[in-house]
DNA sequence: TGTACATCAGTGAACGCGCGTTCACTGATGTAC
DNA sequence: TGTACATCAGTGAACGCGCGTTCACTGATGTAC
């Protein structure tokens, strides 16, 4: 078996599809995406695409993959920086989650719509389901050490890292339908807050 | 100006293809769908659907709201039959919520692209904004007469009523991402009621 | 209740476009000397 | 550092299919007498 050559070229064709379909997925939706919008859009022909990839299901898993991993290690360095600088109270705390998981009009609807086609393709519901692992797995590897220092503790580490996601993806939308609304961006972090409450409780001999 | 004559036929008409595009954008996704696979599924030729609508578009609205009212409608109904039979406790109060908003599959994938679509259509932002105004309303209506009959009181209804709705649409992504997990659907009960003690309080003097 | 007529509702063929997919070809890139 | 060669990477034309959209036509439905 030869090892193929590839070229530097390779790469940056690869990055501007990618970034290109990115695009053209928030703008047009992953079902009415084509190829050739794109390639257009990356400046390149249709062979192009099939030289980098097989399809457009491929890309966008790849592409999706790739966001989230980028998130997933952006956390990760969040997570780090906060090891150095502890959080004095909740309050503070909620706020550095809001930081991180920042709601982002483009990406939502393509989340929302790899949402959808991976809960219809087999496959892609595992994928989708780790990714949920490796979110959860941070969280409450962060958020033990967050609380013990404004003397709490977590009786369900596992329920409290689900029920943040759950209430950051629910209360997500609600900012989206209502952008610039202060009051709904209000009601996401005051429902942070009860439930960083509600799933932690005083370390007792803190 | 002359009245159109309507034949009972086109009711019919409308009714099915209203169905199969349903079951044709809850299987393929709505970008995915095409005017032949409904009117296929549908059992018509596609000259039918120009007959009826004119474009997927506008049959995706008019499916959407029509499953929205019904929705409501049903929820509605649930509100009436508690009125004659009040809740006992909190839990009961939450089982009870936790019977209209039953999650279901094949309709989330589909509310989750119209979302995803409407985020990208001015006009139908608005559409999903009001949508989500005439649930907020028919829960305040509800949650206040509910909660009372256990002693509490709800300090901010409209506060309480949004975190419900988030709390039900993020938690159900993690019921469909991981199905028939009871560990899931247990902790989907357990937030909601962690929310209904964080939203509500003691009713002095009750 | 039956019949004749007007209008409605869906049929199915036809047209054409957009685009997915392929592939021989050419210019770009890397390697070896 | 330069050159020759091999291989890679993207081009652009070609093919054909699926399907959106239209429309003349026919059978279905409702109405009036």
């Amino acid at each position: 078996m030869t090892t193929r050559r590839v070229t530097k070229r390779r790469g940056q064709t690869r990055r501007r599809l990618l970034d290109a379909a990115m695009e053209v997925f928030a703008e047009s939706g992953f079902g009415r995406a084509s190829v050739e919008e794109v390639c257009g859009r990356a400046g390149y022909t249709r062979g192009a695409f099939y030289s980098n990839f097989v399809s457009l299901d491929e890309l966008f898993l790849l592409m999706w993959q790739e966001r989230t991993d980028a998130f997933i290690e952006a956390a990760e360095a969040a997570v780090d920086a906060a090891e150095r600088d502890p959080v004095g109270s909740l309050e503070e705390g909620v706020e550095r989650l809001l930081d991180v998981a920042v709601v982002d009009d483009a990406w939502f609807r393509v989340q929302a719509e790899f949402t959808a086609h991976a809960l219809r393709t087999p496959g892609l519901r595992d994928v989708m389901a780790a990714r949920e692992r490796r979110i959860s797995e941070l969280l409450m590897r962060v958020l033990d050490r967050a609380v013990e220092h404004v003397g709490r503790r977590i009786p369900d580490r596992e329920a409290f890292a689900d029920a943040l996601v759950a209430v950051h993806e629910g209360t997500a939308i609600q900012c989206l339908v209502e952008p610039g609304s202060r009051v709904v961006r209000g009601r996401r972090r005051a429902l942070f807050l009860a439930v960083v409450h509600a799933y932690t409780e005083v370390h007792e001999g803190a």
